[in-house]
DNA sequence: CGATCAATATGTCGGACCGATATATGGAAC
DNA sequence: GTTCCATATATCGGTCCGACATATTGATCG
C-alpha cells in the first residue's frame, strides 16, 4: 500500500492534518501493521490535492504554522475503494534482532540476553497496549477487533517464545565461547 | 540493516554469487526476517568491492553472463563485526491484508474469507517448512535454532488466531452488509 | 514439434520511501 | 533558566524495491 493510499483510508475515518496522520501510524490504532514517515505523507497529500482527492482548509494558528486540515473527496474515496480492490500482498516481518541471534557468534552473550529481555518487554507492553484498548473500544466497527485481536496474539506468541527459550539460546551462546577459547 | 551488511553477513558463511545470495533471501535461511532486492544486491556487492571488504572470481559460462564469485576479505569480515555492535531496531510487522481487513466495510465478505484461508494455508505451510528445516539442520550454529523455533511461534499463533476467529470477523461482516442493504 | 514458461545470471533505472534536518513556539520538567 | 518534548510544516540525500533489458537452457504443454 502506498502512502497515498494509506492517506486516503485514514482521511475516510475522520478529516486531519499531516501530523495527525503521521501519529496514528505511530502510536494509532494502524500502527501494528503499517507505517509512514512525514517526509512521505506531506508530499502524498500535496498530490492528492492536486487530483483533487481531498481538499485542504488552512486554520490560522499564532506563532506556528498554519494548520492545514485535510478532507476526503468523493473522488478521493472512489480512489481508496479502487485500490482496495487489488490483492493485497504477502505480510512482511522484519527483525534485525533475529539478524543478530543468528549471527550470534560475532556478539557477546551477555549483549545478547540484554536484546532478548528488553524485546520481551518490549512485546509484552504492546499487549498491554492492545489489551486496554480492546476493553475501551470493542465491537465499533467489524474488522477492528479481528485486526487488534491477531496483533495481540503475534506479540503475545513472540513474547512467550522468547521467555521460554531464552536460557536455552544463552546456554548455546556460553557453551560455544567457552569453546573457542580453548 | 542495510544490504551491503547483509550481503557481508551471507558472504561470511560461504562464497556466493549476487544471484544466490538474493535466493538466500527469498527462500533460504534469512527468508523469515530480513530481505533484499537483485536491484540493491548488485551494486552494493559493486561497491563491497571497490571498498575492499570482498573480492571477485568471474567463472565462464556459455551462453550466459560470467559468474561472479564474491568472497568475504578480512577487511570485510571487520566491517561486518562493526555493524553488528550498532543496537538494532525494532522488529517491523506489515500488512496488506490487516489493512484490508480494517476497512473491510470497502470489500464483500466474500472476497474477505477467500483472502483469510489464503493466508492461513500461507502461514501453515511457513511452519511445515520451518519444521521440516528444523529436523534435518538442529543445532548446527548457536542461535539458529532459535530464530527457526521464533519465526515457527509468530506463524503458528497468526494461523491458529485466523482459523479461530474467522467465523466471527465474518460472521460481524455480514450482519454489517445486512444493515447497511436496509 | 513449436510455444511458452521458469530458472539461471548479470545489470540499469525510475520512482517511492525513510530518516535527518530546518524552522518556529509553548509548556513542562528539573 | 535551560533543556527537553509536543505541535506543525516542509525539503532533501540516500537507499531500496520492482520492473525492465539481455541471453540461454531445460521443462511443460497443447
Amino acid at each position: 500500500m502506498d502512502v497515498k493510499t494509506l492517506c486516503l483510508a485514514v482521511l475516510s475515518r475522520r478529516d486531519a492534518t499531516g501530523y495527525e496522520i503521521r501519529k496514528q501510524f505511530a502510536e494509532g490504532p494502524f500502527a501494528h501493521f503499517q507505517k509512514a514517515s512525514l517526509g512521505a505523507i506531506y508530499p502524498a497529500l500535496t498530490k492528492a490535492a492536486e487530483e483533487g482527492l481531498v481538499t485542504v482548509t488552512a486554520e490560522a494558528q499564532d506563532g506556528r504554522p498554519d494548520k492545514k486540515i485535510y478532507s476526503l473527496t468523493p473522488d478521493g474515496a472512489a480512489a481508496l475503494h479502487r485500490a482496495c480492490q487489488t490483492e493485497p500482498g504477502d505480510d512482511q516481518f522484519r527483525s534485525d534482532l533475529l539478524f543478530l541471534i543468528f549471527f550470534s557468534a560475532l556478539q557477546s552473550p551477555d549483549k545478547i540476553a540484554r536484546l532478548v529481555d528488553e524485546r520481551i518487554a518490549q512485546y509484552e507492553a504492546s499487549v498491554a497496549n492492545l489489551k486496554s484498548k480492546a476493553e475501551t473500544c470493542s465491537g465499533e466497527e467489524p474488522g477492528r477487533d479481528f485486526v487488534r485481536g491477531l496483533g495481540c496474539a503475534i506479540y503475545q506468541a513472540a513474547a512467550d517464545y522468547m521467555r521460554q527459550n531464552r536460557a536455552d539460546l544463552l546456554e548455546q551462546l556460553r557453551s560455544e565461547a567457552r569453546h573457542a577459547a580453548e
